[in-house]
DNA sequence: CTGTTAGCGCCTTCAA
DNA sequence: TTGAAGGCGCTAACAG
């Protein structure tokens, strides 16, 4: 039971730990024999390096924090898989952990990642509150905040990468207008959220230039599930119909809302077009095939890593950078073009 | 940029070290101003303790790790959410990691965990390499194996927590019986997979009783994904359909299968019924509705960690456990009853 | 109730 | 090329 250490090869291959330890960590200066004989005790003994006593002495762990809102949502989890990958690539692993959208828990989870000693950390949560944690470890522990963005104004105080909301929001309502729509909505807007901030922002902007009216539905919600999407829809349905197309502010509200739809008999798209946001795989099962606007998240995985390794080796200092990473319309079969008869025009 | 350490609390405070340390483990041989005063002096230095010199020193460190094969995957990722739940109600926070079907990566992961002493592996793989890597942690550090199930002849060498697949596969046939198929299908079999060969065998031998044909169709893919079911689909569907419905062995394939079928103009369940297997949220939404037998995730998630914590506490006394959770079939409607006219003999 | 002394397993100077 | 000594930050006996 009791597992072998440095001290046991040392002895077993008569010699002293240092050695041992240069051979695992195959320093130069030392003899390929001795590194060879030590090495192989190391197999014979099945030995295994005490990683939290290297990482106590040598003050690095290699290993990455990740915290995501919520796991089962497949746009995280790819998210997380590509950064895994991405990590991995430099030679770090990933300490990943699941907020579940509770601000508790996410600060006592970056509490404890920090704890943990891990080299850096990456917070995948668009709350407000994320930003104070970041400019909580200024100096502490290298930090880059996923898909939160500030304000353009407001003075830049943490490394983000995020998919370009407000763009987003402007190419969504540039495409619903290209298809000749001229009122819509915008469904599941959260407040307290940067990330909904910018793309309402956007949406409205585009909007207004192009002379949409836009009802703005928000959601009560605290995440933007299946779930809260179906609620939503049910409320929106329920009255009489003005609008010919949906901005739903993420692909699983979409879901939930097409679930609705077909349950109250409202045609997607030939009464009602719908346009989701994030480009999750499931949004182009069969049946579905959600036209959405895709944040690619391997593109979103690179830069983040990128630029948490820039962080870690040059020690931090203090510039922030934000990234962001431009989404792309995926065409599928949920929005449709308005026949000219069918383009009145807008409500106000 | 300097951390605060035990040791600067300990001077600030005007005691010892231990006296710190007391104060933050809440021993009970302390007076308690002196803790309130250690405790203020904490805060105001915005103190945290390194989990990797405690780690170290009291050879335990509250961390489960939970390898799963494929994050992406909606039922892994409903089961990691499960099993964080249950670990943090138990006081442990959980390493994640993915070993994406990669049986040296999922091996180097294992590796990884031990050297990373956490306190309990949990291995969530139906590959029949798990089975070696379980045991080569016998007494090294207690290892549950979940989803993976040894057949019950041979011995028991490893705690294991698995849906019971034999039992699931024999309800898969018995409830295709019972809406009258005769002539069914058994799409994405995979050889080396515990989990897979009792599946089947069940399958197979209610079958038999039941005076079903069966046709199986093995999996050349590495894994049950949408993609591999979709190119089983276009294979199994290509030539003239003799069977009214098929079992997949997972949720994943049978979407794959079902868009392929709606492509090719196949239609479901009028056609050909089709019954999946694990109970994914996606499988529930609207236009889809997969018929399914469910794993029940979050059953299977508390098993698996209640073993986990006895195996800690008791020590691992070398006693092996196997759990098994039954799945439950879930109507939906990618299954119809055959009229009774529809129903023809069995092929063979 | 508090402090002193030893480690935990490893890495890293500095000498030899 | 190798070894001895000290320390990473914390806990755990053992005294006082």
């Amino acid at each position: 039971m009791q597992r072998v250490t440095i001290k046991d090869i040392a002895r077993l291959a008569g010699v002293s730990v240092t050695t041992v330890s240069r051979a695992l960590n195959d320093a130069p200066e030392i003899h390929s024999e001795t590194r060879d004989k030590v090495l192989r005790v190391c197999r014979e003994q099945g030995y295994r390096a005490n990683l939290l006593a290297r990482s106590l002495s040598s003050s690095h762990s290699n290993l990455l924090g990740l915290v995501v809102p919520d796991m089962a949502n497949p746009f995280h989890a790819a998210l997380a898989l590509n950064i895994e990958l991405c990590a991995q690539e430099a030679g770090y692993q990933l300490m990943l952990c699941s907020s579940r959208r509770d601000d508790q828990r996410l600060e006592n989870l970056f509490d404890f990642l920090y704890s943990q000693r891990v080299d850096g950390i990456l917070l995948s949560s668009a709350a407000d509150g994320a930003f104070a944690l970041a400019r909580r470890c200024l100096g502490q522990v290298p930090c880059v905040l996923l898909g939160a963005c500030p304000s353009e104004d407001s003075p830049l105080r943490a490394n983000t990468v995020s998919v370009d909301n407000y763009a987003g929001g402007r190419m969504a309502a540039e495409y619903l207008h290209s298809l000749g729509h001229r009122n819509v909505a915008y469904l599941g807007h959260r407040a307290g959220s940067s990330t909904h901030a910018l793309r309402h922002g956007g949406f409205l902007s585009a909007a207004a230039e192009l002379g949409m009216s836009v009802e703005t539905v928000s959601s009560p919600f605290p995440s933007s599930t299946i779930e809260s999407g179906s609620r939503l829809a049910r409320e929106f349905l329920s009255g009489p119909l003005s609008q010919t197309a949906v901005f739903a502010v993420s692909d699983a509200v979409a879901l939930g809302f097409i679930q609705v739809a077909d349950e109250l008999g409202v045609a997607i798209p030939d009464q009602l077009s719908i346009l989701g946001f994030d480009g999750i795989e499931y949004a182009a099962l069969p049946n579905i095939r959600l036209t959405t606007l895709s944040q690619n998240a391997p593109r979103l995985a690179q830069a983040a890593v990128r630029l948490m390794l820039e962080l870690i080796d040059g020690g931090d200092q203090g510039m922030y950078t934000r990234t962001l990473i431009t989404p792309t319309v995926i065409r599928r079969a949920t929005c449709r073009a308005l026949e000219p008869s069918e383009q009145v025009p807008s409500e106000c």
